[in-house]
DNA sequence: TACGCTGAATGATATATATCAACATGTCAT
DNA sequence: ATGACATGTTGATATATATCATTCAGCGTA
């Protein structure tokens, strides 16, 4: 079922070369300190200063240019990703089109299944906007998880967290018709992502369809029939959502 | 996004009535012992004999006829279901459809990612075949992850693996059409669960779509095609497959 | 300004898939 | 054996969706 497809997947990005990655992170260290920074990064609330300072120490910033790979499904996974500013995406590769899990705003994590498994990383990443993050080593981040029930327990809360916001989209992206999808993701941006209601749609009509789950083509018609409804506007990259209560409806009629 | 359709999926199975599950429960007890039985159950073997002796006080034995509920979507989940002899689905209800997440044989657990969030099931459970099943009490189970790491470590490993698994379905759902989809699950069924190249089909035609997100009568269309092609036979229950690597090939080119 | 490039939008067409309806088969209790 | 009921099978049809091709708009660069 699952096929790493490395040598596909590097041409698709031709503008990021692996050493370019390697020249950001030696680029900016230590700018900040975790203890000020994790006041938003619920799971760090777990850890006494002692062990913020252990990750702060092993810790080093990476910024990354808006399209730049952050990291490719298939490769090793030695560090921990925490996202510190602007807007990322990960997305698994599959036969011809990406599938976007989700969004990744600050302060949020990225941490695979792999990390447990096998170190390796079983999704893509990539930076919609321009970002910064934060990377952490992985074995710092275990022999956490190891030394303290609560850092832990709430480790595995967010695990299931992320599983409970996938089942979710199985549903959607199986049950639903376009309609219903593409309003989905639509409530995603603007409640759970973008937090506002006219909106800046930072990402592209292709990522909104890889998150849908369809064509770009049928995203776009969507999105027209939905303007032409009356249901929202785009001016520009602005969205807003003019009838909530007629888009909820479309999202629970599948 | 997601919606618990309470009333409408009981009425989906209107042979179980609630008061049957605790009849069940009570009628056999402790019939034999976890440090006996855990052989191939691989997360307990980081458990001492104390902490075995632990679970084993605390569960009790229940057995369900083939198509009763295990549990519900939307209840409480006050305990971890273990699945010591014949097979179980666990299944999401979504708008009118299910989609089976994955069958559980022995001897597997079903827990899901509500234990640590809301103490809620995100998922039902049925009997495929007549089961047994042990059921331990939640909180025991909680307490062993607190104090033993490498239990934790164990379980978060299992977590991941069945998230990575999850990921290769969501893929397989949401990517390959209908002739790759049914693929997957015959080598789902073949290598995974029945574990055994001529086996017997316990699950219904409706149970094969409910796995590959697709109708019914969709399915057993697939299945003439594959046996006009000479890809696998099925005699009343009994499926062969006969040609694993044109079915290969089929699962792979979507 | 003109050029070329990239992302967005639109229309025409092909196709995968669901739905509906009818029919067959098996199974169980009477 | 008989009927009733669930499950499986098949065919005809409708429809949701992808694909292909084309045009358009914005944007940086020569």
């Amino acid at each position: 079922m699952f096929n790493i497809n490395l040598t596909l997947s590097l041409s698709a990005f031709p503008k990021t070369r692996p050493e370019q990655l390697f020249l950001m992170v030696n680029k900016l260290q230590h700018s900040s300190n975790c203890a000020d920074c994790n006041c938003k990064a619920s799971i760090f609330k777990a850890l006494s200063a002692f062990e913020l300072e252990l990750i702060n120490s092993s810790r080093f910033q990476v910024s990354y240019k808006a399209g730049e790979i952050i990291f490719k499904q298939g490769t090793p996974s030695p560090y921990f990703v925490c996202v510190t500013s602007g807007l990322a995406k990960i997305y698994i590769e599959g036969y011809g089109k990406n599938l976007i899990l989700s969004l990744i705003k600050p302060v949020d994590y990225i941490f695979g299944p792999g990390i447990y498994v096998d170190n390796r990383h079983y999704y893509s990443a990539a930076a919609v906007e321009d970002c910064t993050a934060c990377l952490v080593d992985v074995s710092v981040f275990k022999n956490l998880i190891r030394e303290n029930p609560d850092f832990a327990e709430e480790f595995i809360k967010r695990v299931s967290l992320q599983s409970i916001f996938n089942f979710d989209q199985v549903i959607s992206l199986t049950q639903k018709q376009m309609h219903g999808r593409i309003a989905d993701v639509i409530f995603y941006l603007s409640d759970k992502i973008y937090c506002q209601n006219p909106f800046e749609m930072t990402i592209s009509r292709q990522d909104l369809a890889d998150l849908s789950g369809m064509s770009k083509e049928s995203a776009i018609r969507i999105l027209k029939e939905f303007k032409e409804e009356g249901i929202l506007t785009i001016a520009g990259n602005i969205m807003e959502v003019l009838n909530p209560k007629q888009l909820r409806q479309i999202s629970e009629t599948g």
